[in-house]
DNA sequence: TAATAACCTAGCAAAACAGTAGGGTATATA
DNA sequence: TATATACCCTACTGTTTTGCTAGGTTATTA
């Protein structure tokens, strides 16, 4: 079992998604700038959540991703799982066939500990992620400092002295 | 956060110890042969082990490794622990520092799940394993093959001819 | 027609894993 | 005292995964 960045990149990713569902297609350059993930490792991603038709894709401009669901309809453990971050703490994957197509000493253990770990991130839906404040109070500020960088670019732009040299 | 077959290798080894507590120390070579798991590594393992005081080691012949403290005062999440396996799901070790110093969009999910997942490791003792219908069926199963091969060897050893040729 | 943004493939450095190899040291027993 | 046992320690290694970069193609909008 592991839990890396990838499937930590992928709910983030999400749930960015879900944060502004309302607002048409979200491009993956707007995720990549907010939560600081690579754009290219973003595709590789959204091709996976594509595939288990987790969210759906405009192309062009203007286009992006939606989720292909409601956000109380899609669960954490959906999300991590399609990025191949298996939740299953077992060897034997929980076929029960860990030594010599039997069960190993502790198996019964591993397997209690994969139902354990499912049932919490099958218990968290992207909308309910939503509606937490801890959730909300991250997202203002990372959408203040998007404004931030637009209105610093706008200033920029203006003194056209700067661009070359310290660019 | 990762759990494979390292972590899996500790606990097991470490239940196998205290499945034989009342014989005196069990040696490594006696659990590799058990459970399957290469001599070598689980040295390393156990080295580290002794180093969280999990277990004590007797050296020489008759010698190996015995329990620490009482099987119910070992839990699985420090076995876990002592083999540098985190528990934790965070990225930022639980700091609160994911994006630039501050907590990020899904840090709280991932603590949420860490305390989760300690909680559940925390509560389970060697003696609470050793207690289990599941884990004595596969002791008296491990136990059976052990001897059948002692006896296997016994008979082979009657047999000089076969010595030669077939091993 | 130009810009945007999804889509796709290949490759790569770093890390961790699981294990091997080859030594050493302490101790019980004959 | 010799020998076998079994702990102890270090170094190395093939494989896999991770996170990322690079360099493309295709669809769509303006």
């Amino acid at each position: 079992m592991r839990l890396t960045t990838k499937g930590r990149y992928a709910v983030t990713a999400m749930l960015d998604l879900a944060l502004h569902a309302d607002k048409g297609p979200t491009s993956l350059a707007g995720i990549s700038k907010r939560q600081e993930i690579s754009l290219s490792y973003l595709e590789q991603l959204f091709s996976k959540l594509r595939q288990r038709d987790l969210v759906t894709s405009v192309r062009g401009p203007g286009g992006g991703y939606k989720l292909s669901r409601t956000g109380d309809a899609i669960f954490v453990a959906e999300i991590i799982d399609a990025v191949n971050e298996s939740i299953d703490a077992t060897s034997c994957g929980g076929a029960g066939s860990c030594q010599h197509g039997e069960v190993c000493l502790t198996h019964y253990l591993w397997s209690d500990l994969s139902r354990q770990i499912h049932d919490f991130l099958s218990s968290i839906s992207l909308t309910s992620l939503v509606a937490r404040h801890d959730v909300q109070r991250v997202r203002a500020r990372q959408d203040g400092r998007e404004q931030a960088n637009l209105n610093l670019k706008d200033s920029l732009a203006g003194l056209d002295v700067i661009q070359a040299s310290s660019l």
